[in-house]
RNA sequence: GCCGAAGUGGUGGAAUUGGUAGACACGAUGGAUUCAAAAUCCAUUGCUCACAAGGCGUGCGGGUUCGAUUCCCGCCUUCGGUACCA
């Protein structure tokens, strides 16, 4: 009987399915166990061979684990809202949430195909109402707590609330906006409730703000920091600017300490841990006061140098700093207007593509030194950002490159306070290696004492204590968007925003006609006609009814997309509670994440987001961890190889004779955006070239490139650009063009080019160019727009799920990213063939297994068996899955040398098996006998005593290189196997008659003789 | 610039605490079987030398050690992240 793997692989899918073999019980005897494996975003184009990585390892632990006996939780669900749907939507009009269905089926069919065991009865959707619920509930809960930094956790706005009342603000020491006025008891009781809402806006963990945020116009919507990529948008590459708009924004930043500390609790990867410590970017010093002079006004700056305070020459504001117009002088103010003119056009791209240029103005006015009176220039400049500390810094143009570079351009003193350095060609900012000088109280001492005493020095003086600033920003949390989750939000009489009751989430998106925003430049909700929220029947009614009485506007924003990702891991222990996000029950059996596997580049988005609403659960008693996941793995990146052709050089372009001058004008103009557009981009990959046979692989010729210039790629630049791409013909003149495919390298090709475009202004050549092309090879992330995906189901089709999940585990480790190779695909599938074989030795390759265990070679069979348990069960508990697939293809192969028939050998070696190729170990199981699934059989137990060896192959070494090889008893001591060595006619060649100056024998290991 | 990861045959990779470098595969070459192909099986396969003996070999240069892919110092290269963070 042949391994035939289609029918086995679809019988048991369908046994497991029909069974419910992997469904998990929220109440258990056995030990929990909790593996989550990312859940993804199901996009158009369906899984490729790199997406399993990481859930093909989470399926084989969740599987050994339930060997182990643990009460295994390994759900899987769809974070289903985002922007490729959304903009489906706008090309086609069709509802996201169709398109989402749709993909989300087909990424279920491909995921049923490889066998895992997730519990799908535990599946969630965050496009769901029914989830969504939920993700809308905690908002409210953020909305309505504060974080107090007493207690050192978030607590319910009513206890701030109470504060007020009795004290006011003063004493409060709260994670809060940084304009909050002081107010006593009194003051509170004065305010109206509009002013009141205002004043605890400030202090909610999710609050309203005028926030600077990244604006893309292209994507019509707000992108955080994590959405965007050298500038440009991360999908679509569209350019983003600075604008102020009014914001949901979550306070993340009143974590910043317990993110910072919680990494020592959990074992995740260093890499990632380190990339989180840098994100939140904790730095120690001191915030310093500087007074105005001639004024009330005073600027606040961070410096984690105080102890260079006696090296300030001037001071630098951002230009978006307040003070800015408050302090410039009359004769100034023109240059500063200008100034900040100029600087707010810049946009982000071009203030990062141009960090050299050192500019600036002086404001005209002057602080005053704190210790030495003397008078200190303020100047802005933009290399000090807004966003950073106060917006404001002290200058020590000594110790700091940019404020010494800063200095030097426009001629400001450097004073030098560091003892025997030199200062002439840069600043000095290296902390240690030398003492302060001509610093006062500071003269003599090193690094760390001078900080002491300064912050020391300016407490006494009360301009400046010591303070600890963190990088971390507080996350923005709306975007202009249609699919994603609505805010449980309305605005009442006074704008204020108010929440809707729990009971009567979730509140659900609402059917618009239309997905981009609307003309008046709302988000796309603006474009719902039932859109306001009566607050009297508690329901979402026509917007044609609000009064500001009764009813009111709903919030138009929607969430981002973290938002969901952010509490999945626990509602998938109790998916299904309508009445709460989740039972105290189950929340207290599954407590958190024991394994969780994902990429890392959610290192500082959904990694961080999730980690602080975890704490902000578990301050509020809704979770018992603070953590949500003890141990993370990164699976590293299947990358496919792809090759393509590059334009490199646009050469110049020829016209027709009898165009005019304004017109060549004209088009040069057109040409050029469009080459810019094409430079350095790829225009078509090599997999195309060969699919259209443009290739000659006898002669090494590419060919025809006017199919080169009929890519996708081409036709969507000149789309882009208003041209009628069916008008135009894509020639080119030199149509065959050496290429050497197989040793192919970054290699130029030279040739002309012509394309022709018909209509009525441009009825000739469009243009006529000799550009050049750089044809080459990289290894990249799979991605459609490559052309370098693999789909998965063409490799079930051709070897099965069980070869697909070896071979991805067999590539490489886990954690390292690895690319693609389907050719060697084919040792696996043998492998899976000859352990079929291994049990179908009978007559006609018939099932054919023996249950009586003793032959002649059964202690080989029983050693091969045990040392393979032995490794297996160690690669999996140290995620080393590749090197476990090399051992069974090494068992298999000396059971098969040892002729091995015997029921207790390949029996526990099926159970060995079914982790990695579980529907092949489910078919053998039965055949041996069994009734019931394999994932219930207890995993083979080690017994070392099959192990014990008498003797020991020992290499002989002659100054560490290996010579040849001895066998001899294990029992033997030192004294005797040196004997024994010094003995062999082999150790007498090597040693020619000298005598070894020592003989180093390691028992059990190893023989080196010194000569 | 800063932070992180990694450099081992033609290729993917192995060597878990310093102890036989290249396990296990892919590919390649030769052979068996077959009318032929697929499939299967056998042999060889780091480089060098005609073979053998030998020599050289884990990015490069040093060091520690009886012994280093592994530990230490100094470089180089590639990839990933981040970037005027005061």
């Amino acid at each position: 009987m042949d391994y035939d793997f289609q029918q086995i692989e679809k019988k048991w899918q369908e046994y497991w399915a029909k069974n419910e073999t992997f469904k998990a019980e929220n109440d258990s005897d056995k030990p929990k166990f909790y593996t989550l494996s990312m859940f993804p975003y199901p996009s158009g184009a369906g899984l490729h061979v790199g997406h399993p990585l990481g859930y093909i390892a989470g399926d084989i632990y969740a599987r050994y684990k339930k060997h182990k006996g643990f009460n295994v939780l390994h759900p899987m669900g769809y974070d289903s809202f985002g922007l490729p749907a959304e903009q489906y939507a706008i090309q086609t009009g069709q509802h996201p949430a169709i398109t989402t269905e749709t993909n989300i089926n087909r990424y279920r069919e491909q995921l049923d195909r490889l066998g895992f065991s997730f519990d799908w009865s535990r599946e969630v959707r965050t496009s769901n109402p029914s989830y969504y619920k939920w993700t809308q509930w905690i908002f409210i809960q953020l909305f309505n707590s504060w974080y107090n930094k007493e207690t050192d956790k978030a607590e319910a706005i009513e206890s701030l609330i109470s504060i007020f009342e009795k004290e006011g603000n003063t004493k409060v020491n709260a994670a809060c906006d940084d304009d909050v006025n002081e107010f006593s008891a009194k003051d509170w009781k004065g305010f109206s409730n509009k002013e009141r809402q205002q004043v605890l806006l400030k202090y909610r963990l999710t609050y309203l703000a005028d926030a600077e945020v990244n604006w893309c116009p292209a994507l019509g919507t707000v992108l955080a920091n994590d959405e965007i990529v050298n500038g440009v948008s991360e999908r679509g590459g569209h350019p983003v600017i600075r604008k102020k708009m009014t914001q949901w924004m979550m306070r993340i930043t009143a974590y910043a300490q317990r993110l910072l500390d919680g990494l020592d609790t959990i074992d995740w990867p260093q890499p990632l841990k380190d990339s989180q410590t840098n994100w939140i970017g904790r730095s120690e010093g001191a915030e310093v006061e500087f007074r105005v002079q001639s004024s009330e006004f005073r600027i606040s700056v961070f410096t984690t140098r105080p102890d260079t305070i006696f090296g300030v020459s001037f001071m630098t504001l951002a230009p978006e700093h307040e003070l800015v117009a408050k302090i410039t002088t009359a004769e100034q103010k023109a240059e500063v207007d200008a100034y900040i003119e100029a600087t707010a056009k810049r946009s982000e791209r071009d203030r990062m593509a141009d960090v050299k240029t050192i500019s600036g103005t002086f404001t005209g006015s002057y602080a005053e030194h704190p210790f030495t009176k003397e008078p200190v220039p303020i100047w802005i400049g933009d290399y000090v950002l807004a966003g950073y500390g106060t917006g404001a810094v002290m200058s020590v143009p000594c110790g700091d490159q940019r404020d010494y570079d800063f200095a030097k351009h426009f001629g400001i003193d450097i004073p030098n306070i560091f003892e025997s350095v030199d200062i002439s060609e840069e600043a000095f900012a290296d902390k240690g290696n030398t003492v302060i000088a001509n610093s006062d109280f500071l003269n003599g001492l090193p690094y760390k004492k001078a900080v002491k005493r300064a912050i020391y020095e300016l407490e006494q003086l009360g301009q400046g204590q010591g303070k600890i600033n963190y990088r971390l920003r507080d996350a923005v949390f709306s975007r202009q968007r249609y699919w994603g989750e609505p805010f449980p939000v309305y605005y009442d009489v006074d704008g204020m925003p108010q929440m809707i009751a729990d009971e009567h989430l979730p509140i659900e998106l609402p059917e618009v006609e239309k997905y981009l925003p609307t003309e008046t430049g709302e988000p796309p909700l603006g474009n719902a006609t039932d859109w306001a929220w009566d607050s009297e029947q508690c329901s979402v009614v026509s917007n044609q009814l609000i009064d500001n009485k009764t009813v009111f506007q709903l919030e138009l924003n929607t969430m981002p997309g973290w938002a969901g990702s952010s509490q999945y891991f626990n509602r998938y222990m109790d998916p299904k509670n309508d009445e709460a996000i989740y039972s105290r029950e189950a929340i207290n059996y599954w407590e958190d994440v024991d394994l969780y596997i994902g990429g890392s580049e959610h290192a500082t988005g959904h990694l961080l987001y999730a980690r602080f609403w975890q704490k902000f659960l578990f301050d509020k008693g809704i979770a018992p961890k603070d953590e949500f996941a003890k141990k993370l793995i990164n699976q590293g990146m299947i990358t496919g190889e792809s090759a393509f052709i590059r334009v490199i050089n646009r050469g110049y372009y020829k016209y027709p004779d009898n165009i005019s001058s304004d017109e060549m004008e004209e088009r040069d103009r057109i040409f050029d955006s469009l080459f810019n557009d094409m430079l350095q981009k790829r225009i078509v990959s090599w997999d195309l070239i060969k699919s259209k046979k443009l290739y000659d692989a006898v002669n090494g010729e590419l060919y025809n490139l006017k199919e080169v210039f009929n890519s996708d790629y081409v036709k969507e630049v000149f789309e882009n650009r208003g041209f009628d791409v069916d008008k135009i013909t894509f020639t080119a003149w030199k149509r065959h063009v050496p290429v050497d495919y197989v040793n192919l390298k970054n290699e130029i090709i030279e040739a002309e080019f012509t394309n022709w475009y018909e209509d009525d202004i441009y009825s000739s050549d469009l243009f006529r160019t000799e550009g050049k092309f750089k044809v080459g090879r990289e290894v990249e992330k799979m991605s459609k727009s490559k052309y370098n995906v693999v789909n998965p189901d063409a490799i079930c089709d051709d070897y099965g799920a069980d070869s697909l999940r070896l071979y991805e585990m067999f590539l490489g480790p886990l954690e390292q990213s690895k690319p693609w190779n389907t050719a060697g695909i084919t040792g696996v599938h043998s492998f899976l063939k000859k352990l079929w074989r291994l049990y179908h030795t009978g007559p006609n390759n018939a099932f054919h297994v023996t249950d009586t265990p003793p032959s002649e070679r059964s202690g080989e069979a029983f050693k091969t068996l045990h040392k393979t348990i032995k490794k297996v069960e160690e690669d999996i508990e140290n995620f080393s899955f590749n090197t476990s697939v090399s051992t069974f293809m090494i068992c298999v192969n000396e059971l098969t040398a040892q002729k091995c028939k015997s029921k207790a050998i390949l029996e526990p070696l099926a159970i060995l098996v079914s982790p990695y190729a579980p529907h092949i170990a489910e078919e053998l199981w039965e055949k041996l006998g069994h009734t019931t699934s394999i994932s219930e059989a207890p995993f083979p137990k080690f017994d070392a005593s099959h192990l014990v060896e008498s003797s020991k192959e020992y290499p002989i070494s002659f100054n560490g290189k290996m010579r040849f090889t001895m066998e001899l008893p294990l029992d033997l001591g030192k004294d005797e196997i040196e004997a024994a060595v010094m003995a062999h006619e082999k150790t007498q060649a090597q040693l020619q008659g000298r005598t070894p100056k020592k003989v180093i024998v390691v028992p059990g290991k190893i023989v080196n003789i010194v000569g």
